[in-house]
RNA sequence: GCGCGAUUAGCUCAGUGGUAGAGCGCUUGCUUCACACGCAAGAAGUCGCAGGUUCGAACCCUGCAUCGCGCACCA
């Protein structure tokens, strides 16, 4: 055992460990283990992404649950894996063939341009795997899945033709969300409805039968006019009942268009009147439908003019249309005014555009078992943590809507349908010669809604399906939550038909989303978000980890400072240092024997803390509150452990009463056993380092990981009342004693004399601890103890403190004295107040008011004790 | 419009019925035999606002305000 360093070093520590874990295989889920299970299937990051701090969040947590079930002997599986992103990956891969090559991919055609993704897969991918690893998670490597392994995209085919077969995956011509710069359909979720300002241009539509007359249309859209069909109100609408059944010319691309009456107009929005343009608006396509009307698309897939009948416009963007629609039409006269509007537009949110409806032919999925769905989270066989996403959950799934599962995309699982003249067969491989294959793929998440059980083999499934929790953030609390619980229900992968045996996961933690300080989210764009990998190299992964957990309140968001990340690691240095001061005083004993009848008070106090820390955590972490978790052993390590225990036990440490030094080296193995396992779920890497270097470990590969929990020694208040009432007395008087010190302006670093009227004869045992904690050069302890003219005097539960010293600014004294007088009368008052309260006494709890009673009676004692401090002064 | 969160010290956040807490920052003292990534002491809060319930409210109820999120609407 070599000595510990003065400062730990994570750079050098870290990466070791993660070799030893990795190569004893310490993570691996054995599915023919006697053990209980437990079980999380990673949300799989983007195969060519890199780590965020999201990442790092969610992936803390879910090694800390992880290992936390290995040390409480479950046979753990943490199944890891990546997501292929279509759409994602294939925008990058075209973005970088545009820069290098200037080439798009259909220059390329589908094959070549899928070697061109699989090659940039090559060099980009993968590389967050090593940053997790870095990072200590804690995954079975060796089962790691990807969404497009040959087996699992079998899979994924299988659940499509055999979708298809029962009629829920339909063909069909329907308004979609077209994303006109990726150029494919994108679901409802992939949406994001934002604010955008606009303009509202009234526009007149001449009267048929009746030239010189106009009916005024309010629309954003003027470039859109030339696919008109009709001009709609609503038919209780008085203004122009008469005018329904007539005509009005349209005034770009002129033409006759029927005036419909329809209930879905809203009178009250612009003239109340609506142009009906079926193959760009989704209300307007309902209505049309309802009326028989015809689709007209002036738009091409880029979102350009396209309509020959105005050659002024065709070709045109469609933004650029808007202004020039407006143009023509106020040069004839057309645009009575224009105002301000502010409405909300769709952007697309991979490609930052704002998407088209229209009119297309894609694959869509009726939803199954939505009812059954919504049951097992209202009934709790799924919990969610914060349980207010139940709610949210809940509107999703009672306004679902079919979902567009095709993407124009080309990588991705190809949709398996083949034609042959007009004929459709759905079936994983070819039916054979002449019949061509959709060349759509599948909306990736089609592929993630199958991750939590078929990544898994049978025989694996037996043993951890259903996974015992999710981690996630609640972004995607539609894209793969509710469709994972669908699927489970729909599919039933379990070991028998009831719902508990198939829904993916017993519990959902939803992490928080991480902001910066001003509360923005991270983004690449604004950059805001700090490298996850500077932070390791700064503060080591275990100083990030803890940091970050320790902050992160549990479902809220979270604003990253990285001071945070700093005291992580002044906490890693904290617990170094105190097990170096361990490590300085002879070979810790890996098993220690504690009887209480041997240990001193101080030490007694000290347990009894952790006791009440190992409920804290325990009770923490089945709310899954990580911070709590955090901060209540963050609390025990540097408050009661290094600031007063371990403080006081240095009288019995560098004394000469050996079995004393024993006793207190013991307590203290005890604890710092107890501390690195507790911590060692948050911080992996320096814990089982501690744990090894100061001899705790067996063997080499004896890792923390499965060491057991530590446990309440519940000794009992018969052991621990009175230590706990003298222990809480002796390091009150020394807070008291030292604010003297201060006020007195002694310095820290020189010994000081103390007075301390008390006729407490147990206080002499403790007379040296007492002395040390003070800094003091003597205390002297008597019943009747004089307070000499020069000092100054603070009242504590022990008696009268005196600071003993050499001249005493009298004035200064009084002043002070005087304050705390006058502090203690005002809470005197308050409690004899409430004392007098007959109310307050009869109706509250019998232990308040006793306790008010006890405090009353204190601050009496304290309260005469500085006034007769005050009267010695003259 | 409907729903969900948040509002506590300068900052980030704990605190769910009984005299307001932590870390950072700030002020002061200290290189004392684990640690200056440290030790010790201190200043700092009408607990968003207004009502109500209660002997007692940061906490429970009602309303309002501000910020954020989701859903619907958005011509």
């Amino acid at each position: 055992m070599t000595e510990l360093s003065k400062n730990y070093d994570p750079k050098t520590v870290e990466p070791g460990w993660y070799k030893r874990w990795l190569d004893s295989g310490a993570f691996r889920g054995d599915p023919h283990s006697s053990k209980p299970p437990f079980s999380i299937v990673m949300p799989p990051p983007n195969i060519t992404g890199v780590l965020t701090l999201g990442h790092v969040l969610n992936n803390t947590m879910q090694d800390i649950l992880s290992r936390r079930a290995r040390m409480q002997g479950r046979e753990v599986l943490w199944l890891p894996g990546m997501d292929h992103a279509g759409v994602g990956t294939q925008t990058a891969v075209e973005k970088h063939l545009r820069r290098t090559e200037q080439k798009t991919r259909h220059d390329l055609g589908r094959e070549e341009f899928l070697r061109r993704v699989l090659d940039w897969q090559e060099k980009h991918g993968g590389i967050i795997i090593d940053q997790l690893k870095r990072l200590g998670v804690s995954a079975d490597w060796s089962r790691q899945r990807y969404t497009l392994d040959p087996e699992y995209v079998r899979a994924v085919l299988g659940v499509f033709v055999e979708l298809y077969n029962r009629g829920l995956i339909y063909r069909g011509r329907r308004m979609i969300n077209w994303d006109p710069a990726a150029l494919t359909a994108l679901s409802d979720e992939e949406v994001i409805p934002t604010p955008q300002k606009s303009t509202l241009f009234y526009v007149r539509y001449e009267l048929v039968d009746e030239p010189g007359k106009f009916l005024e249309v309010a629309t954003t859209r003027p470039e859109t006019i030339m696919a008109d069909v009709a001009v709609a109100v609503h038919p209780e609408d008085e203004r122009y009942r008469s005018l329904i059944g007539r005509k009005v010319w349209r005034p770009l691309a002129r033409e006759l268009l029927p005036i419909i009456a329809d209930d879905a107009i809203d009178p009250e929005f612009g003239t109340g009147v609506l142009k009906v343009t079926p193959a760009h608006d989704k209300l307007d396509f309902d209505i049309g439908q309802r009326h028989n009307l015809p689709v007209i698309d002036v738009l091409t897939d880029d979102a350009k003019i396209n309509c020959p009948a105005v050659p002024e416009l065709n070709g045109l963007d469609r933004f650029a249309a808007r202004e020039r629609a407006a143009e023509i039409l106020r040069e004839g006269g057309l645009i009575t005014k224009t105002e301000a509007h502010e409405s909300s537009v769709g952007f697309s949110e991979r490609a930052g555009v704002p998407i088209e409806p229209r009119l297309s032919e894609q694959w869509f999925l009726r939803y199954p078992k939505t009812e059954e769905a919504l049951g097992v989270v209202r009934e709790h066989l799924i919990r969610f943590f914060p349980l207010h996403w139940e709610k949210v959950y809940e509107q999703w799934l009672e306004n679902i809507q079919d979902w567009c599962i095709s993407r124009q995309v080309w990588w991705g699982h190809r949709i398996p349908a083949w034609y042959r003249d007009g004929e459709i067969r759905v079936q994983i491989d070819s039916p054979g010669e002449g019949w061509t294959q959709d060349p759509d793929t599948l909306d990736t998440w089609f592929s993630s809604w199958l991750w939590a059980y078929e990544t898994m083999d049978k025989e694996t499934r037996a043993k951890f399906y259903p996974t015992s929790v999710l981690v996630t953030a609640a972004d995607i609390i539609f894209f793969w939550v509710a469709r994972m619980i669908i699927a489970g229900l729909e599919f039933k992968p379990g070991k028998s038909e009831r719902d508990e045996d198939n829904i993916p996961f017993h519990d959902v933690f939803f992490t928080g989303l991480i902001r910066d300080r001003e509360g923005r989210k991270m983004s690449k764009s604004l950059g805001n978000s700090p490298d996850p990998l500077d932070l390791i190299a700064k503060y080591g992964a275990d100083g990030l980890r803890f940091g970050l957990m320790r902050t992160a309140p549990s479902g809220q968001d979270i604003r990253f400072d990285e001071k945070q990340i700093e005291e992580g690691r002044n906490f890693a240095t904290k617990l170094w240092n105190a097990s170096r001061f361990r490590q300085m005083h002879g070979a810790s004993d890996p098993n220690p024997q504690l009887k209480p009848e041997e240990l001193s008070i101080y030490a007694l106090e000290v347990l009894r803390r952790l006791d009440e820390t190992i409920d804290a955590v325990e009770n923490a972490y089945r709310r899954y509150e990580f911070n709590t978790v955090a901060q209540r052993l963050y609390d025990f390590v540097w408050a009661d452990f290094c600031d007063w225990f371990v403080e006081a036990a240095k009288t019995e440490i560098f004394g000469t009463d050996e079995a004393r030094k024993k006793a207190a080296l013991a307590t203290m193995d005890y604890v710092i056993s107890s501390i690195l396992r507790l911590l060692h779920p948050f911080m992996p890497h320096i814990t089982d380092e501690l744990w090894s270097r100061l001899g705790f470990a067996r063997n080499e590969t004896d890792f923390l990981d499965f060491a057991p929990v530590p446990q309440r020694l519940n000794w009992g208040e018969s052991v621990s009342a009175e230590a706990q009432a003298r222990v809480r007395a002796i390091y009150e008087t020394v807070q008291a004693g030292r604010n003297l010190r201060a006020e007195a302006r002694v310095p820290s670093n020189q010994k000081a004399k103390f007075g301390l009227r008390s006729a407490a004869t147990w206080l002499h045992e403790e007379k040296s601890t007492l002395g040390r904690l003070l800094n003091a050069e003597s205390v002297q302890i008597d019943a009747r103890f004089q307070q000499p003219a020069t000092s100054s005097m603070t009242a504590t539960k022990l008696g009268e403190l005196f600071l003993l010293m050499g001249e005493t600014d009298r004035a200064a004294e009084r002043e002070r004295l005087d304050k705390e007088i006058a502090k203690l009368e005002a809470d005197l008052n308050a409690t004899e107040a409430k004392l007098a309260n007959n109310s307050f006494v009869e109706r509250a709890p019998a232990s308040v008011v006793e306790e008010h009673r006890r405090r009353s009676q204190d601050f009496r004692t304290r309260l005469s004790q500085l006034r007769q401090a005050e009267a010695s002064l003259d």
